[in-house]
DNA sequence: CGACGGCTTGAGGTAAGTCAATCCACGTGG
DNA sequence: CCACGTGGATTGACTTACCTCAAGCCGTCG
């Protein structure tokens, strides 16, 4: 079993024998089994652990007064959700698991310890951070000035992007266990609309979604109809393809 | 003249006279001067310097393939456009002025030998930039779920506080010097639009725009109006209002 | 087998967009 | 000091992407 977490911040820098060890170790030092819908962090909760996501598929979200949900960003292994619980007092919205979860939890304390070292790891901590910032920043963009085809186009294809970073795209397929709703509270669309379009990119032969797994038969096009670039991912490492990854096996080096 | 880069960061913690005298040395170390509408960094631009914003009015955007522009977010003075200069390798978005604007540049290495200390200034410094995460996702619930009347209330009301944090709002009017274009193309609507909805705005006494200073007639209805809730500003020093500012005299303490 | 959650489809409605003309404030040069 | 040009604000008429409502379908799970 890989340490997705680490794998993920390779895409930034290489790591010593004695960094990978010390990340296993904080992964494996207490982990939490969360059931499909459940809340991991509410808005307004103060904790003095880091959470990161091991395994299952979690989101950012909030609810608005009119009931309303927005997911603000979907949490895959790897990322963590609060690398700045030291930092912040409270979160100011909420995690919460779409499928069965494995959260790692770290303490605050360690996680502290280690950002305000000024070693390679610290870096590779924030350079996480940072590109939630540029990830942001792209959903911006997309609700802002895309229409639903080019936003549905681009979430799906930075999810393939994020799950190959990872080692989970096989193929240019993934686990993609969320319904049309979440889609839509992702979006800003419609389940309705989210619908519609998905029909559509599965006539053209752009997607395939079956069976929870969504395989992605033509990545250009789906890359090209989302206008997507990739360097607000910041994939510095890796050179070999203009998105940053080995397109033949989605494996990395 | 204040230094508003410390006022802002006084929201979050108190400094010591040696903080403040070192903020204040950071900042007049360099000034650059900029006319209107022109770009202070560019996409793809590398830089060994800080940029922080000491007069006018900046903004973080992107021009897509199709030519439209998108604004992810303002810049007042008191907010620094790339603190992270020395983890990421490049700019992954341009910033630009919409007004005559005063830069500060600081040296990166300096910033760096901050954020990696663990003192109470690396912290402020990394809670400016947590911060500007949450007003990010706060802007995606803006575009994902609120109507044109709400977002541009919520847009209106936020700078509103920002403007009140470093002491440029009187009276709860401010400087407002974005055309209506600038306005649509950080809302994702269209200036024909906002138009309509600041007409409204207006009639109904919500505001007054005049000679390019917006004042807040009624700041208790626009954020109502808004949804707005403050807590994604995580200003946790001052509790005297629940959105952590002194309504009255627009000050703090 | 029935219930339930998620997906699909259709018909009609609306917020916001498009296009295009006009107006207005201002700055500039003759 | 006035004519002109330019960028922004305003207004109106028309279009459209996406929404709403509502029904039917399908797989799964108790």
């Amino acid at each position: 079993m890989h340490n997705r977490w680490a794998m993920k911040m390779e895409q930034y820098t290489r790591f010593s024998d004695e960094d990978r060890r010390l990340l296993d170790n904080l992964v494996s030092l207490k982990q939490v089994q969360f059931g499909a819908r459940e809340d991991v962090l509410r808005e307004g909760d103060r904790t003095d652990h880091c959470h990161l996501i091991v395994a299952g598929l979690a989101c950012r979200y909030k609810i608005l007064p009119n009931g309303d949900r927005q997911i603000m960003a979907f949490l895959v292994p790897g990322d963590l959700c609060d690398a700045e619980v030291f930092i912040l007092a409270e979160m100011d919205h909420t995690i919460g698991t779409l499928t069965p979860t494995t959260v790692a939890m770290i303490p605050g304390a360690v996680i502290e310890d280690l950002l305000t070292k000024p070693v390679g790891l610290a870096k590779a901590l924030w350079w996480g951070t940072l590109t939630d910032l540029g990830v942001l920043r792209e959903r911006i963009i997309d609700h802002g000035r895309r229409d639903a085809r080019e936003r549905i186009a681009h979430l799906l294809y930075e999810l393939l992007i994020r799950y190959r970073m990872v080692g989970l795209a096989r193929d240019d397929s993934f686990d993609f266990p969320m319904t049309q709703i979440d889609l839509a509270d992702a979006t800003g669309l419609t389940p309705v609309h989210v619908n519609r379009v998905l029909q559509q990119m599965r006539e053209e032969q752009l997607i395939l979604l079956r069976n929870k797994t969504l395989k992605v038969v033509a990545p250009e096009r789906l890359k090209d109809i989302a206008g997507f670039s990739a360097n607000y991912l910041h994939l510095n490492r890796a050179h070999d393809t203009d998105d940053g990854l080995n397109r033949r096996t989605g494996d990395l080096v």
